[in-house]
RNA sequence: GGGAGAGUUCCCGAGCGGCCAAAGGGGGCAGACUGUAAAUCUGUUGUCAACGACUUCAGUGGUUCGAAUCCACUCUCUCCCA
């Protein structure tokens, strides 16, 4: 099977602008394509992960990757999927970004000499003269179409900036940009990207006679339709200081019954085969599925050490026996202490488990926590120095929370 | 430039000058049920030294014993006309 074959196997592909083109180009690896990423935080995210991946699987076949770092474009903010618009960031925060970007991309993708490339559109976009920029790739934009674009819909109702507006413009000269100076014929972007990146080919036909495509990624929506990769609406970070390898692969391992094999397809490196035999795992079954998928993401992200760390952790906890050696943990000292005891609502709020002693009391009140495996009755519930006896202890709360108290 | 309207808590969205820490929904968190799933049901959801106190309703000032609610100005957004 070519790699095109296998990334419709996969369910990756969502629309393209000329298949037979395209397959040929990708299946002889012969493509040298782009993914651009906005540089909106200081980490990549779960949502990243899959263009990543992407990246990754072109680029074993044999074809070559342009990561293009948005230093340029996040200064404009894509308004494409939102209903308002974006915080604008400082430059300072972008080339902080795309910093961590950089080297987050850098354990994926191999960067080695003539393999695959980084590129930061800052290095065009800001040299940009208006006026000539506007009659040079201004003319080739018809407001009209542009206005039609699915992008900008959601935005029509609650106001678009001109700001955002351009945002269109500065993606597609990019396309164009990359075309002409590094031989890039082919883009690749999240579904929510196809306008953007149409306006790219149409730029680089209008100025140059030639045919450049596009292909978009399916986003990774859960069964409701909702995007991946967040909890509560926080990113699930690939940086291990903000979202820890157990917390990434817990993220894996709840993932829903209906959403595991699409997941799996569409995420790890696991032969097709062997995925097409978990298609039929049913029930309780489908938990091991489960499994896998958080095991191979997190190997494929952390490492396969730390995969096996939040595994065994995992596994621990959940089998019943307090295996607390991978777990997430706050160091306390005895300063910490009043009259030889702390109380459990100041360990929860110091262990960020509870966000206020509010919460914390709630928390508690509700029966929603325990310490060492017994429930804490009350809120006022202190625990004493003889209790760091081993030099630790747990606090559970929910049914999934653990967390260690290190006695320092 | 002219006219009309809007800004409320994580989000949407109610809110006669006192009974408003603010209805309702969504989301979140916790409990029950389960398979670390989904669905469902229940509780909870500003902060704190917690039957009380303190800080919130775009901002700044004012009117009032008392303001999310009234007035003035400012900022931001939407709509209509140019």
């Amino acid at each position: 099977m070519k790699i095109y074959e296998e990334l419709v196997a996969r369910g990756l592909i969502a629309q393209v602008t000329d298949e037979e083109h395209i397959k040929d180009l990708i299946n002889n690896g012969k493509a040298t394509f782009y993914i651009g990423f906005d540089c909106t935080a200081d980490s990549l995210t779960a949502g990243h992960f899959m263009a990543l991946t992407l990246m990754k699987r072109l680029q074993l076949a044999g074809n070559k990757p342009i990561a293009l770092i948005g230093g340029g474009t996040t200064l404009i903010g894509d308004p494409s999927g939102r209903s308002d618009m974006r915080k604008m960031l400082t430059k300072e925060d972008i080339d902080h970004n795309a910093e961590c970007f950089k080297r987050q991309m850098e354990r994926f993708i191999d960067f080695g000499e003539g393999k695959a490339q980084m590129i930061n559109n800052a290095d065009w976009l800001l040299k940009l003269n208006y006026v000539e920029l506007l009659r040079d790739v201004g003319a080739c934009f018809s407001v009209n179409n542009m206005l039609r674009a699915e992008c900008y819909k959601q935005r029509m109702e609650k106001g678009l900036s001109f700001l955002e507006f351009n945002y269109m413009i500065m993606q597609s000269y990019d396309f164009y940009y990359l075309f002409r100076n590094y031989d890039c014929n082919l883009q690749f972007g999240g579904d929510d990207q196809w306008s953007n990146m149409l306006g790219g080919t149409e730029l680089i036909r209008r100025k140059l006679g030639k045919d450049a495509n596009a292909m978009t990624i399916t986003l990774l929506t859960d069964s409701q339709g909702h995007k991946m990769g967040k909890t509560a609406g926080n990113a699930v970070w690939l940086d291990p200081n903000k979202t820890s390898p157990y917390d990434f692969y817990q993220y894996w391992r709840n993932v829903a019954d209906s959403d595991v094999l699409k997941c799996i397809r569409m995420l790890t490196f696991l032969p097709l085969e062997q995925i097409d035999e978990m298609d039929s795992w049913e029930g309780s079954k489908l938990n091991e599925a489960k499994e896998i998928l958080a095991y191979e993401l997190t190997k494929l992200v952390h490492g396969e050490e730390e995969a096996q760390k939040a595994q065994s952790a995992a596994k621990a906890l959940f089998g019943g026996g307090a295996d607390s050696e991978n777990m997430p943990s706050t160091t306390i000292t005895a300063v910490d202490f009043t009259d030889g005891a702390i109380g459990v609502i100041d360990l929860l709020v110091k262990a960020s488990l509870a966000s206020s002693r509010g919460e914390a009391r709630r928390l508690i009140e509700q029966g929603g926590v325990s310490v060492d495996d017994e429930k804490v009755a009350s809120f006022a519930a202190v625990i004493s120095t003889d209790a760091f006896s081993k030099g630790s202890i747990i606090i559970k709360k929910g049914k999934k929370i653990f967390h260690k108290i290190v006695l320092a």
